[in-house]
DNA sequence: CATGAATGAGGTTTCATTCAT
DNA sequence: GATGAATGAAACCTCATTCAT
């Protein structure tokens, strides 16, 4: 008897998925302006239909895929354990998963790109705002005090500057690249490149911690 | 005598030049797919035909506002003379320069963002891409070196990483505002607090070449 | 029970048929550039909308206007059943058949030099070219070698070319009739002077094959 | 004095005729409605401006265009001088100048396929109309009865049929070449093909006249 | 006489969304 | 609960033509 609505409730969360999915790729690739309702419908292997019925109207779509990358950074975030590290490697770890995380989700970059034209307006009216603020914060503080303590890293860095400096130097390279690629004499899209450029701002962020 | 021709061709040009202006505010605030022909025309007390009349198409305007502000920054960088300060005030004199420029031209970090979203593909196709590549890396080298030979700097510092360094910092925290002051607990559309970053950034980038 | 879906399947079909009407009447007047939506809708009593939700773009509209003229000649000569008459009196009825279509139908005859201005670029690319295909070639065959068996054709006729001389005759006069009426002198828009060139023309036939 | 009116009356001349040769072949391609001013103007090597200035319209070009393809056919037909050959022979002579006519001008072909869509509203406007008209039914009337005085060819024969039937027979083949060549399993865009149905056609004339 | 600059009007097509079971 | 059918409004763009010297 509970068979049916049990798989219905399948289907609906499979659609759901599926639709999200597909979403997120399309406002990713071409903005919210550029998507197009119809791709999303044929990427997911649904209808145009289904995305009004479970997602009510195109900015609704784009909270819940905004809301969705936010999320799964965060989960992502919540697996690191700093507190097990040495201070010094625990920062190298930061800046790694950092960076790791922006290079291989280029549709987190692209989102937030397109909220920001936005004016995090979406975001603002999410009802999950508070589950999708970062932990990190509260995290870099304790490696901060850490460190200090230890005497590896110089007092009176404030968290959220080391924060904005970490993510500054692993965002702006990836969000930009193809114009500097266009415009400086250096091809970000290349590995080699990139590499390069990360082992730079590890030393930039070492030489800022330097007792 | 020749009056009337001359005031066609400033006609002419000064129609172009509105155009110009209003279609990198409205490509600035929406994006492409999100810019309004009708809106542009408006703003520029001209008439969508004439956008057309000049620019050929609306991704043929969007190339025309990307060169604008690219042209307008390298003009600005022109004026720098970094070569009369002492390397350690010129650096932050540049620094300073790169992130005013940054707050006082917020339509052209939302331009760059469109571009990349559409993977460079006007800037590419501008057949001006000659004239708007920086002249800022050469500057930079020269610095670096001169501050090497002053003592004031460490060797081995490329001057395309301090360029992206310094890009970097400023460039992130005004791109992605909306969304960090939505997520994290400092608002980066206040002045203190942009001020704060840029200490902090400054702070960064001398001990970045500290020698 | 199931009469709603019938009505609905019902309108939709009969929405379709008003349009395609409309849109043979209008591509015959105006041809493919000339022809414009708004009066299709009119004439239609729909919408502009719907020409595009069931056609996809003029051109489709177009391919779906000139198949549909096709398919008519094929059902109409489905019709003919020249096995049942003398070869003598069969051959006159074929030609008198086609040359009443022609007369009968100005729109097919429209449609096809439009068509061919376009070097059959829609015809081409439809996928019920196979069904349109004229079965007529095969029963002028059939006619032909039956009366060369019973000695009133002479041997030797092609079935292809004996049709090209039929549809020749009968549409050129009435294609080209509005600039032959000005410039000869003899009016072809007049029914009596139309018959006066069947007249000929099926003699012109009738020589053509005796034996 | 005189040498700059005449350079200017030459240039005058030659941009007048480059225009017109190009809307020819424009209009011969696309119709009236999808003839395109931009392309005659860049054809011609001249500017949208001076189709204007001298032919006042797009159907003021289109009358000149089919006035110039009317002169020109006259012309070629003025060449022919069928009384100088046996009646037999003339004949043959003037089925092959037709059909040649027809295959090595395309363009007369479209442009009175195009002014018979528009139903010769261009051509009952022209004022030169009556310099426009053949001489040709005369010539034939001429040779059919030269030909039944020498008991080669049968009396009764109107020479407006006649005209009609050489006509029709050359020019349907070609005007409708690539409709057929999609629908017949005959490509009479071959010259095989169409040198086949050349041979019919002047036997089916033959024939008519056979006395 | 000749022409570069300008444009009103209207064309085709698309989009996000709702209707009606 | 789920979905095929329908659509109003507006988007981008083009066209034939005129303005103004």
């Amino acid at each position: 008897m509970s068979s049916p609505p049990v798989r219905r409730r399948r289907d609906r969360d499979a659609t759901q998925a599926r639709i999200l999915k597909a979403a997120i790729a399309e406002f990713a690739r071409f903005g919210i302006a550029g998507a197009r309702g119809e791709r999303i419908a044929q990427r997911a292997r649904s209808s145009e239909r289904m995305i009004y019925y479970y997602f009510g109207s195109k900015d609704g779509l784009f909270r819940a895929a905004l809301e969705a990358v936010y999320a799964a950074l965060r989960d992502a975030e919540h697996a690191l354990e700093l507190d097990q590290l040495e201070p010094q490697a625990a920062l190298e770890a930061f800046c790694r998963f950092v960076w790791r995380y922006y290079v291989e989700h280029p549709e987190f970059i692209s989102l937030l790109n397109t909220e920001n034209l936005h004016q995090a307006r979406h975001l603002r009216k999410s009802e999950r705002l508070g589950e999708l603020v970062s932990p990190v914060i509260g995290q870099l503080a304790q490696l901060l005090s850490r460190g200090e303590r230890a005497g590896v890293f110089r007092a009176g860095v404030d968290p959220v500057e080391l924060y904005l400096a970490v993510a500054s130097l692993g965002y702006f390279a990836l969000s930009n690249r193809h114009t500097l690629s266009a415009v400086l004499d250096r091809d970000l899209r290349l590995d080699a490149n990139l590499e390069r450029h990360w082992r730079a701002s590890a030393e930039i962020v070492r030489r800022y911690l330097a007792a």
